[in-house]
DNA sequence: AGTACCACCTGACGGC
DNA sequence: TGCCGTCAGGTGGTAC
């Protein structure tokens, strides 16, 4: 493996990277919110790290016979002549290594995977959050997975504003918030791994000021929820 | 408990 | 033409 800028390792030596790495196989996979574990070939087992990989906001990966990406931060050489390269224009992603994925998410103390959660354990995450809605679901010790889009997205398509209290939500709300989210991410994974785009009746597609919401006519706004910019539509979600 | 704000980084874009 | 400020995003830290 090759590293090309040692500022995506988040720390971990380059050397004991490589050494984890060179020689060994990719074995499996597990993906836990925005978290992408790759589980090392070695024997005896036990003793094998796991690749850990986060992407930031402009990480991708990349598998190519001849020409790397632009951005490719790291390489991973195959001895059938292709490559890997882990790509990150703006490098806020992270390559490193971890002893599992349950350490990992338990030292980062990640909330369950919205896609392995079911109504009754997602209500009890809401109960007594008095924050945001919006908030709550871009909480990664929550729920781990859901960034600012998805979250906009989530209560755009359920008609909650972002600001609402998440304990305040009704019953109904929450099995809607929980259904959408699901089908939001699951579609996203569905259609992204395909190279298609996200449908033209998702807010994800105008997030622009003054833009018409596709959904009621009402008029697309943009405000500051959680530090983050959010847009909503003034009228379906008022 | 909940939120605000900053740093990290870089390309795109608007203003002059 | 080219410079400069601003913005976007995810995370992790500190501050209130």
């Amino acid at each position: 493996m090759r590293v090309l800028d040692e500022r995506i390792l988040g720390g971990t030596r380059k050397a004991v990277l490589a050494r984890a790495l060179t020689g060994k196989s990719f074995e499996r996979t597990h993906r836990h919110g925005k978290h992408l574990f790759v589980k090392v070939e070695d024997r005896p087992p036990s003793l094998s790290p796991w690749l850990h990989l986060h992407f930031g906001m402009s990480g991708d990966l990349a598998y190519y016979e001849h020409e790397p990406p632009r951005f490719a931060r790291v390489i991973f050489d195959f001895d059938n002549g292709w490559h890997l390269a882990f790509e990150d224009m703006r490098l806020f992603g992270v390559v490193d290594l971890t002893p599992s994925p349950e350490a990992y998410i338990a030292e980062h103390r990640l909330g369950p995977d919205p896609l392995e959660l079911r109504l009754p354990a997602f209500r009890r995450l809401l109960a007594g959050r008095r924050g945001a809605a919006k908030a709550l679901l871009m909480s990664q010790d929550v729920i781990a997975g859901v960034g600012n889009l998805y979250a906009d997205e989530t209560l755009y398509q359920t008609s909650i504003h972002p600001r609402r209290a998440a304990d305040a939500l009704s019953e109904r709300e929450v099995a809607q918030v929980f259904t959408t989210l699901r089908r939001i991410l699951a579609g996203a994974i569905d259609r992204k791994t395909r190279g298609a785009d996200h449908p033209a009746r998702y807010l994800i597609q105008h997030r622009e000021e003054g833009e018409r919401c596709r959904k009621c006519g009402g008029t697309i706004l943009r405000m500051v929820v959680f530090g983050r910019t959010t847009y909503y539509c003034g009228k379906h979600q008022g």
